[in-house]
DNA sequence: GTCCTTGCAAAGTGTTTGCATCAAA
DNA sequence: TTTGATGCAAACACTTTGCAAGGAC
């Protein structure tokens, strides 16, 4: 017997508040984020639809960065330059990898390649100019 | 006044566990081996000594996987296969990228590209064969 | 009325830390 | 003898979960 998904204001919030923003949200950004407009949210529920719509692939979970689980509402493939010293997470358009790079993956392994994650390390634009 | 690194027999058994496998161990893991063997060993030491490793450049972290901070002995630039089914984790060699591909991630973000981590995403040589 | 969703709090999990004790130099 | 290293257990931080109550359909 198949779960029936309901429909429900803070589950609705929730999505929206990620799709808000491109800072690559916690889920307690969220939370605090939303908890003045709708005071009776908890943590757990944000938790919950987080991995809800993670699992079903309507938002991504791009990893954890300092300990913490980060969110993207984009799913296109895209990378991220992750701020050493905010620990700021910055979009970055998809590049294409040459072709032969997972082919080369593929066979020094002996593994089967669905996908790659490129990430880039550095400064973002604001504490490159902090730094200077 | 400076901290002087004084010598210590578990410290040089937990980089030399480290340092005996490709494995990208976990502390647990590090501990698990060990303990047979130093039975008073304790996992805050481990933790405080893989940290201090890492911290000083002896080893590498790769990040967290599945919730678990994996190390690496190797220090030189390559990539990993992280298999989404058993969560292991193999070795790639460097693959070089285009040169623009980091100039493009600065211009686009501002920011300033000190390096960038590649990492396939797919299924080890094992679970491939398993999977068929 | 059924059953999914939520709040709440407790439990889980991986990691860090304070402190008394141990051991290297 | 001095000071760093360790064991132990408590503290931490983030996340997950059980359960009774609330809300969608």
């Amino acid at each position: 017997m198949e779960q029936v998904r309901k429909h429900s204001r803070k589950r609705d919030a929730i999505l929206r508040c990620v799709r808000s923003t491109d800072c690559h949200p916690t889920a307690d950004w969220v939370f605090s984020r939303l908890k003045p407009e709708i005071p009776d949210l908890s943590l757990g529920t944000v938790y919950r639809n987080l991995a809800m719509f993670k699992e079903e692939g309507t938002i991504l979970s791009l990893g954890v960065v300092n300990g913490l689980e980060r969110f993207d509402r984009r799913i296109d493939p895209h990378s991220h330059l992750i701020c050493q010293c905010c620990s700021r997470v910055v979009d970055v358009e998809a590049m294409d990898l040459p072709e032969t790079i997972c082919q080369e993956a593929a066979r020094q392994t002996g593994g089967a390649i669905t996908g790659w994650k490129l990430q880039f390390v550095g400064l973002c634009d604001k504490c490159k100019a902090t730094q200077k």
